[in-house]
DNA sequence: CGAAAAAAATTGTTCAACAATATCGCATGG
DNA sequence: CCATGCGATATTGTTGAACAATTTTTTTCG
């Protein structure tokens, strides 16, 4: 066979190395609902349909593993990670330990400030079309942009996999409005409360929302039996 | 003194794979001081030099940037991690965040209390031989049992991560036992405070404690240019 | 039908090669 | 003499094939 054209479905960056494109396009499709949690992921096979060699998949699997999307096991192969209640209750632990405390000790005058505010603003307009998965997307931005207030680069990092891990979960579920929807006021009403200058009460705010969220959660995926 | 990995004649452990077992080897040198901070590790010469292909020495070298401890540069190579004096801040700053509530929730009957027993008296131990660098990794277990009372899969991984990179800049400092001596006490009070039924007061202790920890690497590191 | 043995498939690791990119040395010109 | 551009060199990025080690499937025999 000839040369496969050399620009391939969308083009992806010279930035971002082989490797990292292909694993954001994984990640897609195990967030987007393609690829199931539980499904194992043949080397020889993705390789092929990625047309990319085994060591480059391999890279991937790496990048995606380490992002706890993933899951390998010795000798018998990769699949995709399956969210468990277990989980989600430490992820939820998790969030509240950094969030929370990210939020009391801001600087209402910060840069990731108006990231929360944009974050804000695009859910409430992905809430008219109406795209819940977008809507999805620009809660955790706001979430991640409340780390971002603690200028931590291992924080930061940390919770951006956290994040990964807890869109897996969300994949799974169904009716995402109402996992999503309720919270786009409160999180405008955090961002208020942040803004006039009361990190405190902005902070008991997230830990409400957190424990509700986590309650939602929970419930929605109890119903999957 | 000089650790030969020259005879990794019959190293076959079973248990872990080829890439782990290297890796491991690496990072006890990194740790140890065989490779500085900052040295770039030439892919082609190092795989010889361990008697591994290229490729399996770049899965170590993926393995040990996520950890910490090796920084990549795109098409340039990697290098030993340079911890500076924002990472050291950092680093405090995580372990503030992490391990003051878990000391602070702790269940006195918790299995890991058992852990941070024996790493107060291995460190007792060490102490008497003099062995400093021992008494340093038997610190670090001490509170790597204090994050593992949270039974947070993520926040034990995330720890193991810092703590290895704190071992990095450790590795850089001179007089381990300025560094090290002085706490054994303080982590057998603080130890002595949680198996008494008073969490509350080892947390506060624990603040302490890293507060002073965190003055006396700063000071230990400025003293380096 | 069940269990042991053989066969097939998959992952783990190595090797050799080439392309893409960065680094170095050197000649040239001001 | 020094700066600069350019080609030569070295290093990383990626590939494909090969073989060993391990797991999974199939076959065979009691």
């Amino acid at each position: 066979m000839t040369k496969e054209p050399a620009a391939p479905a969308d083009s992806r960056d010279s930035s971002l190395s082989l490797a990292e494109g292909i694993a954001a396009r994984l990640r897609d499709q195990v967030t987007g609902g393609t690829l199931v949690p539980g499904q194992r992921l043949s080397e020889a096979r993705l390789a092929a349909e990625l047309e990319i060699s085994r060591n480059t998949l391999r890279e991937v699997f790496r990048l995606l593993t380490r992002e706890g999307i993933l899951r390998h096991e010795p000798n018998r192969g990769v699949f995709v990670a399956v969210p468990s209640m277990a989980s989600i209750l430490d992820i939820y632990r998790v969030r509240r330990l950094i969030e929370v405390p990210a939020l009391a000790q801001a600087w209402p005058g910060h840069a990731a400030v108006t990231r929360m505010h944009n974050a804000v603003e695009q859910a409430k307009e992905l809430q008219k079309i109406p795209d819940w998965r977008g809507v999805g997307s620009a809660n955790m931005e706001f979430h991640a942009a409340i780390v971002a207030l603690t200028d931590s680069p291992r924080l930061i990092q940390f919770f951006t996999q956290i994040i990964a891990e807890l869109r897996l979960a969300f994949g799974l579920l169904d009716s995402p409005e109402l996992l999503h929807q309720p919270y786009i006021p409160r999180n405008a009403e955090i961002l208020g409360k942040l803004e006039r200058g009361d990190p405190a009460a902005a902070a008991r705010m997230l830990d409400d929302y957190l424990n509700q969220s986590e309650r939602a959660v929970l419930e929605a995926f109890a119903r999957l039996g």
